[in-house]
DNA sequence: AGCGGGACCTGTGGGC
DNA sequence: TGCCCACAGGTCCCGC
């Protein structure tokens, strides 16, 4: 699941759950689903959330002391990778046989909120830390641009190398936010091959590019995400934008637009469609 | 530099 | 019904 418009709904919809809430225990069950380039989950406790939000694929809740002054004085970033889910039990929910970690917070008034950290897979990661902390993690520091924000121009020198354009899609540090499903999809829409290199793109392409990219995110998130199995918002709601693929997961299936047999192949490792007359 | 392959994990679905 | 294999939204690391 959890690419930007996943991480952007669960954001969203664990936002209003946990903000201006402050953490009063953790319960970690997993020791390897902290990240240890942070610091000890101890860091978080009696921080109160002051917002939520997302860089990329990471969820990132701001951090403040709760005795007043200190602004800013961490954060709790998640990674759900392929399969975590971040809920609290006002969503209806409970400890889990996949729960990695729980958090007892506490909100202004006094009541108890649990939030959740489920991940099958395990491959979801907690990281507790501050601005300096954060500033030295590769992984954060190489992040490219948000797929949503960043300019054309500021976007068509990222193009270089001859590697497919779809495997410099996949690569966060050319843009944020970006896996799988949305780099097949944004490639047909734009009408470009995976397998092209990046520096064969034409300037106009690359427009048609970054325009497909913006506009297949901004339509998942319109509609909450795409859930292919395991996704749910932080309620426990699935999204629905894999009802408007064209081609991920539909190799062998006919093209939406012009009926040519979708051809299935594999690029980078990674499971590859794309139609073989839209995308030249 | 960039690619392929493997590792990290658990579950599901298809084929036989 | 059951077993085995392939595969799954991500990222990192190794060797070539």
């Amino acid at each position: 699941m959890p690419e930007l418009p996943e991480a952007e709904t669960v954001a969203r919809t664990i936002s209003p759950h946990i903000v201006d809430c402050r953490f009063v225990s953790y319960e970690l069950l997993r020791k390897q689903t902290l990240n240890e380039a942070g610091y000890p989950l101890s860091f978080i406790l009696d921080k109160r959330i002051s917002k939520v939000h997302r860089r990329g694929k990471l969820i990132i809740l701001d951090l403040e002391q709760n005795s007043k002054g200190n602004s800013n004085s961490g954060m709790l970033l998640f990674h759900l990778r392929m399969t975590g889910r971040l809920f609290t039990s006002t969503a209806n929910s409970r400890q889990g046989k996949h729960t990695r970690c729980i958090f007892t917070l506490e909100k202004s008034d006094g009541t108890p909120v649990k939030l959740f950290f489920d991940d099958m897979r395990a491959f979801g990661q907690i990281m507790a830390c501050d601005q300096e902390k954060l500033s030295q993690w590769p992984f954060w520091r190489d992040l490219g641009p948000e797929p949503l924000e960043v300019s054309l121009s500021d976007f068509i020198p990222r193009l270089k190398g001859g590697r497919p354009v779809k495997t410099g899609l996949l690569d966060q540090k050319l843009l944020a936010g970006i896996g799988n499903i949305y780099a097949d999809e944004s490639l047909f829409h734009a009408g470009i091959k995976p397998e092209r290199s990046l520096d064969s793109l034409s300037e106009e392409e690359a427009g048609h590019l970054l325009a497909a990219i913006q506009k297949v995110l901004k339509e998942s998130i319109a509609q909450c995400g795409s859930s292919i199995r395991d996704y749910r918002d932080a309620n426990g709601n699935t999204g629905a934008f894999q009802n408007s693929f064209y081609v991920y997961g539909r190799g062998g299936k006919e093209c939406r637009l012009c009926g040519s047999t979708l051809i299935k192949s594999r690029l980078g490792g990674r499971a590859t469609v794309y139609c073989p007359v839209c995308q030249k």
